[in-house]
DNA sequence: TCAATAGTGTCTATGAGACATTATGCA
DNA sequence: TGCATAATGTCTCATAGACACTATTGA
């Protein structure tokens, strides 16, 4: 006869299956001085201590993996409710871990400049680098000055983690409301252009192209009816629509 | 002193770590007879022993997630060599499986008409189902007749997994070249176009156009010298062109 | 006064969507 | 003959992109 499905759970040996962990890491992006970076925290501990990686960690037991990206970004980078958090993707190269067999599940949060990024009790330091300063990330020409990140590669397979949490993050502000979720409210519709010159990194966008398009894809921003800031002239304020998508998308230029 | 790099991994104990698996779980996407389909297997083992659920298992200690997922799908569908297979996104939620705590890293292939899903040795049997009869998946009106699988949920979250894979499917069809990969070679741009109408679900797209922007979007099909199939008149060949992403893209009709 | 920026108006090229027309093969 | 489909041509409308212009503020 058959085992039943209760047999069969009974007699069930977790144990028997071979170590292997899952742990989860978090890009943290940013726009900080019209660029986009990066929150980065040095390694205290073994292996690859001294080097610069994304703040992560192993997911406990009975956790989820939501929560468990949200509490490495208050634990290791003291970051509490990001504008965005969504899941990457996962990365398990049987070797990319030198403890053991560990399978990473990616994250990406957006935030707006972050209030101060204190590193927590696992991070030596945690600070912000700009994207265009980190190795494999896929930028324009700039690059590389004598600040890039220990002048090598990041902790682990973090760069190219990195370099795919950038890509989607370009990709998402074309047909999604999410540049948005960079900016404190309320905010002007220079403060968002600058946001999508800093992601897209490719030069100044048309200012007025770019005001006409916002204005004119329902639910992107809604005007407030504060009055003005400043940069020379009077700007109109607005905060984040309803939105989620896009429709049209707001492409960027061919490359 | 501080332990050094090499102590480090000398006294590490993988074993410490509370036992937990990591899965793949396969997303096999067709057009058959006009009709979006995915291939499922009746699960010959507990738990869930009987139910309809997507071809997956275990990955290996040694084995990486790709690999993991090609050899699932050989193994559990007898399929080879999927025109397209990319990582979709990764499930684990603590109680998601009955056995111990499993997270799955999901994956979305997109295959031609398959030969004949023949059943491997892990699962009872295998079949395609039209997406449009499983619960979860958002389609046009349609839907449920007294062919759903079962009557009832796919095993464990699968219904969730099959969900998000036709949602990238669709989304796919827009920015990429990958409805070709539904197709054997050469086809015809009607061809081409019943997998757009399949995929979306939305009813016919008008041929006209469609022809006109599959065609002038560079790389997407290049004509083979070969000359007419028929369905009535006589249509044109051509095969898979170079390019991955379309430039524009094919927007779906507005919902 | 000059430079920089916010906001508005206008022109043109391009593509989407709708419609019409012709040719072909099957019932 | 009648119908369905492949393929082509044309028309209209909306939008992207480029440019010009005004108003305002700070150096």
């Amino acid at each position: 006869m058959a085992p039943t499905e209760a047999d069969f759970l009974r007699t069930y040996d977790p144990a028997a299956f071979p170590p292997l962990a899952v742990a989860v890491d978090v890009v943290v992006l940013t726009v900080r001085q019209g660029r986009l970076c990066a929150l980065l925290v040095r390694r205290g501990e073994p292996p690859q201590r001294g080097r610069w990686a994304l703040p992560g960690g192993f997911v406990r037991p009975d956790e989820d993996l939501d929560d468990a990206a949200r509490r490495e970004l208050l634990e290791e980078a003291g970051l509490r409710a990001p504008g965005h958090l969504e899941q990457l993707r996962s990365y398990g190269a049987p070797d990319r871990d030198p403890r053991m067999r560990v399978v990473s599940v990616a994250y990406l949060a957006l935030a707006p400049d972050v209030p101060a990024p204190t590193a927590g009790t696992d991070a030596a330091q945690a600070r912000l680098w700009p994207v265009e300063d980190l190795p494999g990330v896929p930028g324009l020409p700039g690059a590389a000055e004598g600040s890039t990140a220990g002048g090598a590669a990041l902790a682990f397979d973090h760069d190219r983690i990195l370099a795919d949490a950038v890509e989607r993050a370009r990709s998402k502000l074309e047909y999604t409301s999410l540049a948005a979720t960079f900016l404190e409210e309320p905010f002007t519709i220079a403060d968002l252009r600058r946001v999508y010159e800093a992601v897209w990194g490719g030069g100044p966008l048309h200012a007025a192209n770019f005001r006409r398009k916002v204005l004119s894809t329902p639910g992107f921003v809604v005007p407030t009816p504060g009055e003005r800031a400043t940069g020379r002239g009077w700007a109109e304020l607005y905060r984040r629509g309803g939105a989620a998508h896009l429709h049209p998308p707001l492409l960027r230029p061919a490359r």
